[in-house]
DNA sequence: GTCCCGATTCTA
DNA sequence: AGAATCGGGACT
């Protein structure tokens, strides 16, 4: 399996999400098929975090591409994105979905049950154990196995759809899953 | 310092 | 349809 390079981050957004379905994202000793994504870009996206400008909590998205950016939402959910795009350029791409492949055991055993793991932005970082704290600003492009693989797998068919749970920006089909 | 609400999830 | 639950960010 090849490990995505910094270079695949470091692309229009949109391309990067859509080319990100059916890779497989390594975190610790779990990983997963990625079937569901969502991208944010920039100042002039209203639903993108960074749209009022940079502060403490999404820095990350401005950050070099290939690192996490991991938040805290709803007073009980993580939801982790990759950074894509020029340093100095928030945008990312949220992981909604994976279907487990590695470690399905210790997911199970996080989510306390054994079907419906990883189908959530909320459930994947329980299912992946991500936090704000040990993920937000990790890189996933660097010497540590932590990251996304490319298997050779080719998704069927994507569909789009407008982003989920936001009140703005819905003209936008920025949902890629399939 | 205060106030409002969220890129969610689960249950009823 | 509604609750759970708390930190960030906009604003006083």
């Amino acid at each position: 399996m090849n490990k995505l390079p910094r270079s695949f981050f470091n692309r229009p957004t949109l391309q990067v999400a859509q080319e990100l379905l059916g890779k497989i994202l390594v975190i610790g000793k779990t990983s997963g098929r990625i079937n569901e994504v969502e991208a944010y870009i920039g100042q002039n996206d209203p639903a993108c975090h960074a749209c009022r400008g940079k502060t403490e909590r999404n820095k990350a998205m401005f950050g070099p591409a290939g690192h996490l950016y991991v938040y805290f939402t709803y007073g009980m959910h993580h939801c982790a994105n990759i950074v894509t795009e020029k340093t100095g350029f928030p945008a990312a791409v949220l992981i909604r979905g994976i279907q487990p492949l590695e470690g399905a055991e210790q997911m199970e055993k996080r989510r306390g049950r054994k079907d419906h793991l990883a189908n959530g932005p909320g459930k994947l970082c329980i299912a992946l154990n991500m936090t704000k704290k040990s993920h937000n600003e990790m890189d996933l492009c660097g010497k540590s196995k932590d990251g996304v693989y490319d298997d050779g797998f080719v998704p069927p068919k994507i569909k789009t759809s407008p982003r989920i749970g936001i009140r703005e920006g819905l003209d936008k089909k920025w949902r890629f899953y399939f």
